[in-house]
RNA sequence: GUCCCCAUCGUCUAGCCCGGUCCAGGACACCGGCCUUUCACGCCGGCGACGCCGGUUCAAAUCCGGCUGGGGACGCCA
């Protein structure tokens, strides 16, 4: 406790005033922390550093940033590492990149709970001074075996309390834990679920601090939302019944309760929990498959949330447009192809000139690095149609960044496509282009149409043995702009090589037709 | 097993709160067509859903109940 005076405990009045001192002393983002509403809307991400950000975890934070920015409120991100086993610096730091990639910037923070056991501590006392908690010795086993016996009775596994009224202290192996109603109910209001209510009885003294002395999931959360303010608490619906207990704490810690939002989860196809199983579910394995962020968001939050029939969003409408209402109640499927159809839209905005560096990036990253910032450019807008991720639009890229000895001709295509006949037009016109003035697809189509004019022959007919010679496959886009984007060069040089190896490989076949 | 949440096309959803305008609208995917130098893009069309049973009502996708189905939680994980 960084700020905190040395008098013991916290009356729960002085809570604004330690929160106060925290910003003096931390000023995290100071410009954001002063001149705060006292309604504002305060939201945060937790996520817990024992894995990568994935796809779930993403829509959670997206919806907080999203739901604070609405109402331009604040957005806080707090790491739970308080698994000090499963918990990592390599994960924190790929969540924080992860979180930076899609953009949501977070406006405190990052918190990490590993650092502020303290005040986990001062809570559990104050709880066990109160007699709201209590020491229990029971063993793991012995639990367990309450649990079991519950489970055979056909009732819900719990605690059964043994310890509750033994008074007992401190000791090696005991933990603390609340000493919960045992009758009545837990209600609270769901922002978007609506009241939930549940008898007191399904809840057992659940453990806030454990024999190893550290404190558990529960107990931290509260504190520390209430510590930090957070009114409005935006998650998965698989916390749902998490939720009374929290309830439970907020009442015996004194705490204002915060605002509860629970929003549908994320399933997989197979319509089970997002897990591993379902593939590349890390953010950032979709940032290095050539996802744009702008277009995982839109697609994310369109996972039980609309605005009508629009489906395609920008950042600053999302911001305009979500609130809670609009969003739905029941678990939705993880749909790859249309997260490829949004990321195909998007892909189409964006200008050119932004997506040179992607290109050239991955053109390297396949050992084509003869593509410059120029090249790069023109190459884009003739690929945006025809891409629905970065990666297929570098793949469908290569020929232009190959050199014309590394275009690989299939002796099948070249059979089919080079007849001796196909093989004299191709030379004459290759010739032709090499003449021509100015290279550019409007000259071209000039001088194709008078060629096949003068041949009197169609288009149809040597389109394709052009485009395997300059691309060495049998789908490109346009000849012209290819062409022109390919530039003079490229072009007569991959003419030139397809006629060559034609004749080498194709002779037999050519002759034999003849 | 117990508790909780949920339920419109294969998938994401609009409509449901404030019953009639819904023989249910949009999008992805799929199928067909148009465009066309290939592949895409785009455009047009098609396929396709109110889980079931009761109740309330002149009238129910919309309100109520039950059932069924799906999901989640039942940790000294978060």
């Amino acid at each position: 406790m960084e700020c905190h005076s040395k008098d013991s405990w916290p009356k729960r009045s002085q809570i604004k005033e330690r929160n106060a001192c925290r910003k003096k002393s931390k000023p995290w983002k100071a410009s954001t922390s002063t001149g705060v509403s006292m309604n504002e809307i305060v939201t945060r991400f937790p996520p817990s550093p024992t894995g990568h950000l994935h796809i779930g975890g993403a829509r959670t934070a997206l919806l907080n940033w999203l739901y604070a920015r609405h109402h331009q409120g604040k957005f806080i991100l707090r790491i739970e590492d308080t698994d000090t086993e499963r918990s990592s610096r390599e994960m924190t730091d790929s969540i924080l990149q992860a979180m930076d990639w899609l953009g949501l910037h977070w406006d405190e923070g990052p918190y990490f709970q590993s650092t502020r056991f303290e005040l986990y501590h001062q809570h559990i006392d104050w709880l066990l001074e109160k007699g709201l908690a209590y020491y229990c010795s029971c063993t793991p086993d012995e639990v367990e075996a309450m649990r079991q016996k519950a489970w055979n009775a056909g009732e819900k596994p719990k605690y059964d309390g043994s310890c509750r009224e033994l008074g007992l202290g401190p000791g090696p192996g005991r933990v603390v834990r609340l000493k919960a109603p045992l009758s009545g109910q837990t209600v609270y209001q769901d922002l978007i679920k609506g009241q939930n209510a549940v008898d007191n009885r399904e809840l057992d003294d659940f453990v806030l601090r454990r024999a190893d002395n550290t404190p558990t999931y529960n107990l931290a959360v509260v504190v520390d939302d209430a510590l930090m303010g957070i009114n409005t608490i935006l998650r998965g619906d698989d916390h749902i019944s998490n939720t009374p207990k929290q309830v439970l704490l907020y009442q015996a810690l004194q705490f204002e309760r915060p605002s509860f939002a629970h929003v549908p989860m994320i399933l997989g196809p197979d319509k089970k929990r997002l897990s591993k199983r379902h593939g590349a579910m890390s953010v950032l394995e979709y940032k290095a498959r050539g996802y744009l962020p702008g277009a995982l968001i839109n697609y994310l939050v369109r996972l039980g949330w609309s605005s009508g029939d629009q489906e395609l969003f920008t950042r600053e409408e999302l911001i305009e447009k979500f609130t809670l209402n609009s969003m739905g109640k029941s678990a939705c499927v993880f749909n790859q192809e249309k997260l490829d159809w949004v990321n195909g839209r998007h892909l189409k905005q964006i200008p050119p000139s932004d997506l040179a560096a992607e290109l050239r990036t991955r053109l390297r990253n396949r050992g084509l690095p003869g593509v410059d910032e120029a090249y790069a450019e023109k190459i884009v807008p003739l690929l945006q149609p025809r891409s629905q991720t970065l990666e297929q639009m570098a793949e469908q890229a290569v020929f232009f960044a190959q050199e014309t000895e590394d275009i690989p001709y299939d002796p099948e295509m070249l059979d089919k496509f080079f007849t001796t006949e196909l093989k004299q037009y191709l030379r004459d016109l290759l010739g032709r282009l090499e003449r021509l003035q100015d290279f550019s697809q409007a000259a071209q189509e000039e001088l194709l149409a008078e060629f096949l004019q003068e041949k009197d022959i169609k288009f149809k007919r040597i389109a394709q043995p052009i485009r395997i010679a300059l691309t060495g496959k049998k789908a490109s886009p346009g000849l012209f702009e290819t062409m022109e984007v390919l530039g003079r060069d490229r072009t007569t040089a991959r003419l030139r090589r397809a006629l060559t190896q034609a004749e080498g490989s194709g002779k037999q076949t050519a002759s034999a037709s003849t």
